[in-house]
DNA sequence: AATGTGATGTCAGAATCTGACATCAGAGAG
DNA sequence: CTCTCTGATGTCAGATTCTGACATCACATT
C-alpha cells in the first residue's frame, strides 16, 4: 500500500461531479472538490489541468476507437456519411454503458456556459477523429470532414431529442431514429 | 461632453482584439486592456461579463436578422436545408464587411481554448435561431433543427477551407461552393 | 543500509471576477 | 441660478482559479 489513499483522480473526478450535481458547478470550489477527495488543492491540479476537466471524463483512447470504426465501416463500402453514423451510434452506445453518469452530464453541462464551451471542443476533435478516420480509408478530406459534420449533426440533435424526452428511451435507439430522419430530409 | 472620454465599450473591445493578436490572449490581462482603453479594470467588468467576452462582438441582433432571413427563405418554398443555408450565406457576408476582423479572429479563437468554446456556443445559439425561424415557417421541429445542424456543419467546413487558403478568397465564395460538395455528398 | 523516486504537501503569488461604497460632471426641477 | 439626483467611473477588499518552487517521506532499488 502506498502512503495514501489510491486512485486520487478517480476519487476528484467523483467528488467533482457529485457536488457540481448537488449545489451547481460554479457554487463548488475546488477546494471543496480536494477536500472531499481527501487531497489538497495543489493536488487536484496535479490530476487535471482545470476545474472544468474534472467532470469530463478524459475521451481520447475512445478518439481512436472511433477513428477506427467510421474506418472501417467505410472500406466495407458504406458511404461517407453512413460510416461516420456508425461511428455516432458507437458514440451513444458507449454513453450508455454509464447512463447514470451521462444523465448527470447532460443535467449539469448545457446550464454552465464554460462546460458547455468544452462539450462543444470535445465534439469537434471527435468530427476531426471521424474525418480522419475516413481519410485513412482513402475518403478525399472535404467530403470527409462534410460526413464528419453532418453525422455530428444527427448526434446533437439526437442528444437533444434525448433530453426533451426526459432521457427515458435509450440514447442509440434515438441516434437511430434521428439519423432515419436525416435521411429522409436528405432525400425529400 | 462627458466626464470621460465617450465609447468606453468599443475601445475596450478594440484594444482587446488589438492586444490578444499582438501578444496572445492568454498573455494579455484585463489591467493591460482596460488601461489601453484609459479605463480602470473594473470598468472593463462592466461592459463585459468576462475576458472572453470582449474579442466577441456582440451579435444578438444578427441572430435575429438570420432568424427571420431564413424564416423568409423557407416560405418562399426552398427546402428547409436550402433556406437555412441562405442565412448561412448571409452570415457569412456580414463576416466579410469586417474582413481585418474576421480574420483577427479567425487567427486567434481557434488557439485559445476558452475562446474556441465560446465560438461554439455562439455557433449552436446560430443553430437555434436557425431552426427557429423554420419552425416559425411552419417546418416541423426535428426537420428544421436538422436543417439548421447540417446548415451549420457546411459553415464549419466553410471556415475551415478558408482558413486552409489563408484566407484569400472571399468567405462567401467559400461558403458556396462547400455548400455545393454538400448537396453533392448527400445526392450521390 | 544507503539512495532514489514519485506522489503529495506547503507556501507564495499572479490573474480573474465580484460586491460595496465613494466621487463628481452634467441634467433636470424649482 | 441653485439644488438635487443620476449615472458612469474610481477605489478598495476579497474570494477563487491556477502555477511555480521547494519540502517531505513511504516505498522500491541496489
Amino acid at each position: 500500500m502506498g502512503r495514501w489513499e489510491p486512485n486520487a483522480g478517480g476519487r476528484l473526478a467523483r467528488a467533482a461531479l457529485v457536488l457540481s450535481a448537488e449545489k451547481g458547478y460554479e457554487a463548488t470550489t475546488v477546494a471543496e472538490i480536494a477536500a472531499a477527495a481527501g487531497v489538497t488543492e495543489r493536488t487536484f491540479y496535479r490530476y487535471f489541468p482545470d476545474k472544468a476537466d474534472a467532470v469530463f471524463p478524459d475521451n481520447r483512447e475512445l478518439l481512436v476507437v472511433l477513428a477506427g470504426v467510421v474506418e472501417d465501416a467505410s472500406r466495407t463500402g458504406q458511404s461517407p456519411l453512413d460510416a461516420a453514423l456508425v461511428a455516432v451510434h458507437r458514440l451513444a452506445t458507449y454513453a450508455s454503458e454509464e447512463p447514470e453518469r451521462a444523465r448527470l452530464s447532460a443535467m449539469v453541462i448545457p446550464s454552465v456556459p464554460a462546460l458547455a464551451g468544452r462539450e462543444l471542443v470535445r465534439q469537434r476533435q471527435t468530427s476531426e477523429a471521424l474525418s480522419g478516420g475516413l481519410a485513412a480509408a482513402g475518403v478525399p478530406r472535404l467530403e470527409a470532414q462534410l460526413a464528419a459534420e453532418s453525422a455530428l449533426a444527427v448526434w446533437r440533435v439526437a442528444v437533444a431529442e434525448w433530453a426533451r424526452d426526459n432521457w427515458s428511451q435509450p440514447l442509440p435507439e434515438v441516434v437511430t431514429a434521428t439519423a432515419e430522419a436525416a435521411r429522409t430530409l436528405n432525400r425529400g
